[in-house]
DNA sequence: AGCATCGATCGCAGATCAACGATAAAGAAA
DNA sequence: TTTCTTTATCGTTGATCTGCGATCGATGCT
């Protein structure tokens, strides 16, 4: 508990937040992983390289279509990508969205 | 890469996902984070240490108490802290759990 | 006490999410 | 062609989010 001044610690410059164009997409990319079925999906594909969408719903306790909607969800913020391989699909991680993720957190 | 069948390089090997306790927190740090207004706001607090809750109002083209909403929700995630200071509340980074975020999204 | 200020909370609206079963679409295989 | 397999999509239900105005509680000041 600092109390500096006879108030509070508070800094109290004035300062405009920017309209800050990044927090839009940092927000998307938050928000796919925002779920624990997805984190457990994107850990998956990292350490797997890439996967059958089929494998993965064997992985997780949820039906196919509930696995396909946050694989789309995960397709939709761009960090993972899919590959039609006939009836299957094979899905990847988007290395440079990772990145991004990664570089966004970090230089919080 | 190990195999390659007949068609691509999808990694078929058997691994079973094994039940994850940290994916449900790491999904709840994301979700703090996901929002535009929400990393905003921390980013806010990054750079100013602390403030109080009226000064993020003001930087943000919400309601008051749609601020309030979103301090709320960090909050519960554990990113942020309050301090109260008389009739108002200083806000300011948890430094451990922005380090936790950090160290959950490097580690991916 | 009385009043002003700051922030949290309530209640409401509309939108979106999460989960499922059922079904459709597209290849592969018979 | 017919059948099977794999994945996406539809439609529904219930829950949660987001935004706001209005209001309440706590604190400080006169």
């Amino acid at each position: 508990m600092a109390k500096t001044t006879k108030k509070n610690s508070c800094d109290s410059t004035p300062v405009k937040l920017k309209s800050d164009p990044t927090a839009e997409d940092f927000a998307k990319l938050a928000w796919a992983i925002a779920h624990p079925a997805r984190v457990q999906i994107v850990r998956f594909l990292i350490g797997r390289e890439a996967c059958m969408c089929g494998e993965i719903v064997n992985q997780l306790p949820l039906a196919q279509s509930t696995v396909s909607q946050h694989l789309k969800i995960l397709k939709e913020s761009g960090l993972i990508q899919g590959e039609v391989d006939g009836p299957k699909v094979c899905y990847c991680i988007n290395e440079d969205r990772l990145q991004k993720l990664k570089s966004f957190v970090t230089e919080l």
